[in-house]
DNA sequence: GTCTATAGGCTGATAGAC
DNA sequence: GTCTATCAGCCTATAGAC
């Protein structure tokens, strides 16, 4: 299967910028796929139709050219996270469009999940993304607190609510390409799982377990406002 | 901090199954850490205090010696799982035990939830691997199924469930490391997370967050039997 | 800004002595 | 079984032409 690649054969002479989004875009896929040492250079530059030595030119080498990447995924993650906490929505609200928003997100860049989950997993966060990551949790915490506050939830450690809940949410999309192609690739039995139902059912899982008493009146579909 | 890693100083021509088993060790803390291609074979040497012409003598290369490491730990965590359906315990004290025991496992091979996820994100999960990885699925969704069939869940598709509970357990123990280097490299002002405190935060999180009605009763820390 | 050509480093594997 | 020595392959980075 052929990704959808904006190869740029021509040799025109481009607007460089064009030159630069290309490699970010050619990198995304490839790293998220084989990790920053498992992909060579020329592969993203080959991909990105251009040539290799415009890496070190454009992003002073791979490695820059991997921060740009990941800063400018976590960056982007982070303002949406801002744009919801803007809108002072309820807590149910919140907790739906966060959900919402990071399975749009994930959409529009397919390998995002994945390189969060590796660079988590690497020997040092990187300084470039560092503080949109800590925004993120920030994100969470507060909402955490706040549905704590407002008697939504129980009141539970806002750090513990977050690492079950954003972790569940990048396991579920890092590794939906990897079941993608494991259901291609083998003859596994199982049929995979529907991102939006995952969603819902992380929602749910998270107002009923996390409800004072009871479980919530159960969540309104359609825009609620609780 | 030096792990404490039996090295292997002296020339004592020994047993060769220590040879492999300081291999196996070796590489499972390096591998962990820095993934596949991004540590160099004689590394994994040196760290067993062999000589690096030994990996491919026992384990035909650097691929193998890997293959080898990641079989062995799914195929004992696997073994686990098996050993606590045998006790037909109740659906309760089943999650409460495979909670336990991941966390046990854990602190036994602290390098197995990387690698876990590593090898999640990897192209294709290897062909050494995926019967035990099935294994794992299987014991998850065969609990969800059962908790619905005893009235202590609602039903829910099992698939979800596995994916959101052992998700968030990979994630949680997979980034431990990372955490705590952060920590101590890094201005980072939260606190550490207790493994203990998380554990029980996702047990009670399955438990009310599934519950048919009402929260259930609140679970019994002591060897309870429902 | 872009490309070609090349240098230089590192890595995994193995032949052959012990 | 273990180690030393060696080699071929690959990969990043860059000098310099266009």
């Amino acid at each position: 299967m052929k990704t959808a690649t904006p190869r740029r054969r021509e040799k025109e002479k481009r607007d460089p910028e064009a030159t630069r989004q290309a490699l970010l875009q050619a990198g995304a896929g490839l790293f998220s796929e084989r990790g920053f040492d498992g992909v060579p250079i020329e592969e993203v530059a080959d991909r990105a139709g251009v040539n290799k030595a415009l890496i070190s030119y454009h992003f002073r080498g791979k490695r820059g050219l991997y921060v740009a990447i990941l800063e400018s995924a976590f960056a982007s993650l982070a303002e949406r996270l801002r744009a919801i906490e803007a809108e002072a929505k309820s807590t149910r609200d919140t907790l739906r469009a966060f959900l919402e928003t990071f399975g749009q997100f994930t959409r529009e860049r397919p390998g995002f999940p994945t390189l969060f989950m590796r660079e988590v997993l690497a020997a040092g966060i990187d300084e470039a993304v560092l503080p949109h990551l800590l925004e993120i949790i920030g994100f969470s915490r507060r909402l955490a607190e706040r549905g704590a506050r407002e008697g939504v939830f129980r009141r539970v450690d806002p750090l513990l609510f977050h690492l079950a809940l954003v972790g569940s949410l990048i396991f579920f999309f890092a590794t939906e390409p990897a079941r993608r192609r494991a259901a291609v690739q083998a003859r596994l039995g199982f049929v995979l799982p529907d991102s939006n139902a995952f969603l819902r059912y992380l929602e749910e899982l998270t107002l009923r377990g996390l409800a004072p008493q009871g479980p919530p009146s159960r969540p309104r579909r359609k825009g609620a406002r609780a």
